[in-house]
DNA sequence: GCAATCACG
DNA sequence: ACGTACGTGATTGCT
């Protein structure tokens, strides 16, 4: 049986380091609440790190200690505290009564007294003891089995960097817990107004303490101190004594030894105080059903209602935020400052329109600051025409207003251009996908990215390692085969060495040269055994240049990924992500998935992946309202098969394997715009056979075809293609003269619907699983979406509520006449999810 | 800064 | 005669 663990936590500190650390939060009513907020959410942190078995909160007493009997300027000079904390005292201690959370007070103590009391009763029960605390006074409390805890508000610092046992104060002073003691005491603590020996400060003190062990050993050999320093010491021993005895925290005070299990919760009391006090965030860990609970206050998107809200353009803030800079637009002047928490909060209080509002709002999520956001052009022109939104601003404004500026005068402008955005978006039918997807998207993508994946920087260390050592392994028996030595990196010195020196027949050739790509090194396998190595040699080299070196170098202190998402960049509608790239972690081949389990939930957390079954295919069955397609979606069909069956004639059971993966193959290449070349190459058939195939496809699944027709005319006729939500895309290879650039306008007409509807909808699905999240208290949270999958990091208690969520909102996200499916794994890694 | 290569949906 | 399936991002070599 391991032994109790006692969690004691400094009430008055911690308090105090809440209320100081977190920004003004009151009730409506004008009551503060940051503190307790505070308070809580450190002591909530604590007890999911350390699962202790009993806890107490110790609080100080208004009253006067023995060390003021000792000493009258003991804490003086030390301001009172303020109103706005001193109302929530009574308030947090109300709370952790009902909370059932043990707390403790003593007149005459202080509240590191009693931490160190209740700390050696600990001991001796033969419990461990962790103390929380703001004060590194505590250090001195430290022993075998008492750790201290440095309490902090921000969430980013490592657990393990607050954590300091016997070892870590040997790291750090090169001193015992005693020690610490004298240290002070020859020191001083202005902040208790201790005054330690006068021109003694703490480089000196340590030199002493580290010379002779102690206060009492350093007076002991005063002679062996230089004169003037032993001038100091003697002159200030009395005092140096007295800051000891003031410095020492009580550690036999008369304490009863009670149980300090935690009680059972007061639910309706509890309920009710947080209610008063509308802490819906602190209610949210509470598992009630949010009947009355209001919504936390956080970031959201507000229509434009001119009619019932008539504000005037000086009501709103018009901004951008480039590099770290804020650029205003304040009542027609350009403002240029840097984003301090004052200026965030107080344009916080506006509507806030931008252009490309993310990076701002990643600040705001940051600071735990509240903010409306009313329209971003970048988004609102993206859905209107994609290949626009990346453009300078000053580009955008003169194609969209004929209003010609500068960099600096964009921002003079932005309420010319969001007005023209809301007429256009009207126009396209696109009010919609802008403002109940994109725009409500973005502050979705804001938080992914603030929230981040955590990676195992261990796991990709050690396999960088043994990726290094293959590689090596592979370089020499590369080099000997070969002949001589190369960089087999060079795609140029590699071509040389296969096809002149081993005179290896060659394949395609590109622009520079002679091919080495993967499929010409499949090809070569029959001819020569260094194609394998080669083919190995990349794979491995790729995995550790890109996945764990690349990797690795992202992962920030937090130890996490915190990715980019690119909302207004690709032309079909997608996200990508960048800095890195979460949306192309290898999966496909086993080595290269190992990867994935370097992706893992905070502790207590898992993982769960959500993906789309078949998205493309069903929405271009449902898009070229193909019957027949539609009526094996419906059935629950495997798709690939039911296409074999159909195109060879066959039952269903009778359609082989290898019939199964060409179906497969045509389905794939059908959604893209294929052609019997591309299929040839594909499936390393004759092209006549791939013709063959795709005219049986397109003879079975006449919706498809006519679809494909129909939309390449639509494209011709408008210049543009639409998905379901209306997201325009142009396609100006229409009109080119190189009939090789048309056929690809072509194709874009027939996949970018497809592929864009996908997108529509998975972002509505984040849009929805995002709200019901926070509005249902969940503390799972989106962290990561790859097209047609959605990954959410959820504390394990809440893994099959946050499932059903999923599965719900996803399938749900639209109605279609086929059936939307939605597969669901669970797991302590990402590649435990598979 | 571009081309080649390869990782993903 | 021509080139040949949609959408992305990161790394490497080389000019």
């Amino acid at each position: 049986m391991t032994a109790k663990t006692f969690l004691a936590v400094d009430g008055n500190s911690i308090l105090n380091r809440a209320f100081y650390g977190i920004r003004t939060l009151t009730n409506r009513e004008g009551f503060h609440t940051n503190a307790i907020y505070g308070f809580l959410n450190i002591l909530f942190r604590h007890m999911e790190e350390d699962k202790p078995d009993e806890i107490c909160v110790a609080f100080d007493v208004k009253a006067k200690t023995y060390r003021n009997d000792l000493y009258d300027g003991y804490k003086a000079g030390r301001k009172g505290m303020p109103e706005e904390l001193a109302q929530q005292v009574p308030k947090l201690k109300e709370l952790l009564d009902a909370m059932g959370i043990p707390r403790l007070e003593k007149a005459g103590l202080e509240a590191d007294d009693i931490l160190g009391t209740l700390s050696l009763q600990a001991t001796r029960a033969g419990k461990r003891c962790i103390l929380v605390t703001g004060d590194r006074d505590a250090f001195q409390l430290i022993g075998p089995q008492v750790t201290v805890k440095l309490a902090s508000t921000s969430k980013t610092s490592s657990p393990a960097d607050r954590i300091f046992d016997e070892k870590a104060l040997r790291e750090i002073y090169g001193m015992t817990p005693v020690q610490m003691i004298d240290l002070k005491a020859l020191m001083g603590d202005s902040s208790d107004n201790i005054p330690g020996v006068p021109g003694v400060g703490e480089k000196t003190a340590t030199e002493l303490i580290h010379q002779f062990g102690s206060l009492d050993a350093i007076y002991m050999h005063l002679d062996e101190v230089k004169p003037s320093l032993k001038t100091k010491l003697e002159n200030g021993k009395e005092s140096a004594y007295l800051s000891k005895a003031l410095g020492t925290i009580v550690r036999d005070a008369a304490l009863p030894e009670r149980d300090y299990t935690p009680q059972p919760v007061r639910e309706a009391d509890l309920k009710e105080l947080l209610t008063q006090l509308e802490l819906s965030r602190i209610a949210a860990r509470y598992s009630w059903k949010t009947e009355t609970t209001a919504l936390p206050q956080e970031i959201q998107t507000i229509p434009y209602q001119p009619e019932k809200h008539p504000l005037s353009a000086l009501d709103r803030i018009y901004f951008l935020f480039r590099e770290g800079c804020l650029y205003l637009n304040y009542q027609g002047k350009i403002l240029t400052a840097s984003p301090q928490l004052e200026l965030l909060r107080e344009m916080a209080k506006h509507p806030l329109i931008s252009h490309d509002i993310k990076p701002f709002l990643k600040l705001l999520y940051t600071n735990e600051i509240t903010a409306d956001v009313e329209f971003d052009t970048m988004l609102a022109l993206y859905v209107l025409d994609p290949a626009e939104a990346l453009l300078p601003l000053p580009e955008i404004i003169a194609s969209q207003t004929k209003i010609s500026c500068d960099a600096t005068g964009a921002l003079l402008h932005l309420s010319a251009l969001t007005e023209h955005l809301r007429r256009k978006l009207k126009e396209n039918a696109a009010e919609y996908l802008y403002r109940e997807i994109e725009l409500p998207l973005c502050l979705v993508l804001a938080r992914m990215e603030v929230v981040g994946f955590r990676v195992e920087r261990e796991f990709l260390e050690q396999f960088g390692r043994l990726a290094q050592k293959r590689l090596e392994e592979l370089e020499q028996e590369i080099f000997s085969l070969a002949g001589k030595a190369f960089n087999i990196n060079s795609p140029k010195q590699l071509g040389e060495v296969l096809f002149t020196d081993l005179q290896l027949p060659s394949g395609k050739k590109n622009k520079t040269g002679y091919s080495t790509n993967n499929e010409t090194l499949e090809r070569l396998t029959a001819y020569h055994p260094i194609a394998e190595l080669l083919i190995q040699y990349r794979q491995i080299g790729k995995l550790k240049s890109t996945y764990t070196d690349g990797l690795t170098e992202k992962i920030a202190e937090d130890g996490r990924i915190h990715t980019i998402f690119m909302q207004a960049l690709t032309q079909t509608g997608r996200i990508s992500s960048t800095e890195p790239n979460l949306q192309n972690i290898p999966v496909r081949t086993e080595l290269g998935r190992q990867l994935r389990r370097a992706f893992i939930p905070e502790n207590g957390y898992v993982l769960v992946d959500a993906d789309y079954s078949q998205i493309e295919l069903r929405l271009l069955a449902h898009i070229a309202d193909d019957r027949n397609m539609q009526e094996a979606f419906r059935n629950g069909d495997d798709i690939h098969t039911a296409t074999a069956a159909q195109v060879f004639n066959l039952p269903p059971e009778m359609v082989q394997p290898q019939m199964r993966s060409r179906a497969k193959a045509v389905n794939f290449g059908i959604v893209y715009g294929i052609g019997d070349f591309s299929l040839a190459k594909n499936l390393h058939i004759p092209r006549k056979e791939a013709k063959q195939y795709i005219e049986s496809y397109l003879a079975t699944y006449t919706g498809v075809r006519d679809y494909m027709q129909r939309t390449i005319q639509e494209g011709k006729k408008h210049g543009y293609v639409e998905t379901l939500f209306h997201r325009r895309r142009y396609i100006p290879e229409l009109q080119s003269k190189n009939a090789v650039q048309r056929a690809f306008g072509e194709r874009i007409c027939m996949n970018a619907p497809i592929q864009g509807t996908a997108a529509d909808i998975i972002k509505l699905a984040m849009v929805k699983v995002d709200r019901r999240l926070r509005r249902e208290g969940f503390q799972a949270r989106l962290i990561l979406q790859i097209h047609d999958e959605l990954i959410v990091e959820a504390p394990e208690e809440e893994a099959s509520a946050v499932s059903a969520l999923l599965k719900e909102e996803m399938e749900q996200a639209v109605t279609l006449s086929v059936p939307l499916t939605v597969d669901l794994k669970v797991g302590k890694s990402w590649f435990d999810t598979k």
